[in-house]
DNA sequence: TGTACATCAGTGAACGCGCGTTCACTGATGTAC
DNA sequence: TGTACATCAGTGAACGCGCGTTCACTGATGTAC
């Protein structure tokens, strides 16, 4: 009965598995529908049988490293023994890990766009947003706590009206400057495995490069906790 | 006399510039020596008296988008009458406004590797340093002016070492603790400008991402100051 | 100043490569009666 | 349960494209005597 069906779901999961493959070892601009066919054992033409472009093919994968990346982060932040900032700080390191272990997908999300791809908002952006979700919410765990300083001030328009829809939209409990505060450990975190993960330490100057990532997460954490 | 040599050096300076537009408009990964050649008026193997492989051109204008981003910056430093806190801003919004402005630019600086291409040290590294080089020098100078604390701790090891060896390289006076900060405020200038420039922010939801990078930088560089 | 030779810039054809995508087709798998 | 037809997976050839790089060549520009 499903037989079809099921050979179907087979093969679209292998095709994304072997894309993922290529991603790693190629990078995004190498990502190629031919080669994938090739890899599959069929001829270059019958991929569109699953994939109705290379674009197509791309965001798939897309999706796929935004949900795994994303469930690597909120399994970190599952730990119900520890408080807020040690659950934000073993967040911080399973995104490091998972980045460090496939260069090519962390690119692919952090990196330089994909020149000539457009990602699709509506399948994208729920994936692509997930990691961001998780820590507004341990951020607001730390509010509630009054671990985090929460003034009233609004901070200057078009910020603050901005700022507005971002809280409603996530469902932050935070004012302005908690929000912006927010978005300085979002940009250090991604600065900070972009980095390492691009290359832009030179090889040999850091011997262990996780010890410097442990002490900028936890800078900026406490500054979470300051004024 | 030097008619020859004159007229190579415009044309190689003319490569420069014409490679410089195909890297805003197509990315590094479409940079093409064949279409460099046909911009200039020649024939695709002509190209080849001034520029040996297209990986060659590539470092040229590696070390051409570094040194231009370093001179913004530096520009921005210069101003005498400014503490450098006020500079330190400046700096860092000279360097976001030069990649807002040139995006594929910024992207082969501190974006995804070019697959397949590997930068040779010698030529590279100087430049690459520039700017790092000009944000250290400004912290130090807070930490002269005891803005900056400066607690004598050592890091532990093996980062206490590689922090050592970075010291006597850039000529940097504060502890392993002051040099962490600068790794701190270096991944956030990174990350912040790389976020919007690479399209991390979704269309639509800041209306002006130069008042979150101000709001980020200004919690940054207090950062500095505390503890 | 003039000539002979060496150097260099640019040409044009060719090599072999991989790519995305379309199309008419065969043959197997499912569905309706 | 068996047959007739529709659906679908995969084939193979072809289209047109652009790329990096090599090579033997022509003609102009420089250099040495």
């Amino acid at each position: 009965m499903g037989k079809r069906r099921d050979a179907r779901d087979r093969i679209e999961a292998e095709i994304i598995e072997i894309g993922r493959g290529h991603l790693i070892t190629e990078g995004a601009a190498g990502l190629s529908l031919r080669a994938v066919a090739r890899d599959l054992g069929m001829v270059s033409s019958a991929i569109y049988r699953y994939v109705a472009s290379r674009d197509d093919l791309l965001t798939l994968l897309l999706v796929d490293a935004y949900d795994e990346l994303a469930d690597a982060v909120e399994a970190a932040a599952a730990d119900p023994g520890a408080d807020w900032p040690d659950r934000m700080v073993a967040m911080a390191h399973a995104a490091r890990a998972w980045a460090v272990d496939q260069p090519a997908r962390w690119a692919l999300l952090y990196g330089s766009p994909v020149p000539g791809y457009r990602a699709p908002a509506d399948i994208t952006v729920g994936p692509g947003t997930r990691m961001i979700v998780s820590v507004l919410a341990v951020v607001a765990e730390g509010i509630l706590a009054g671990d985090v300083p929460d003034p009233k001030e609004a901070l200057p328009q078009p910020l603050s009206e901005d700022f507005a829809a971002l809280r409603t939209e996530y469902n932050f409990p935070g004012g302005d400057r908690a929000l912006l505060k927010c978005f300085l450990l979002w940009a250090t975190l991604v600065g900070a495995i972009s980095m390492e993960v691009f290359g832009q330490y030179g090889p040999g100057t850091l011997s262990d490069p996780a010890l410097v990532f442990d002490g900028q997460i936890r800078l900026v954490i406490d500054t979470l906790r300051q004024n």
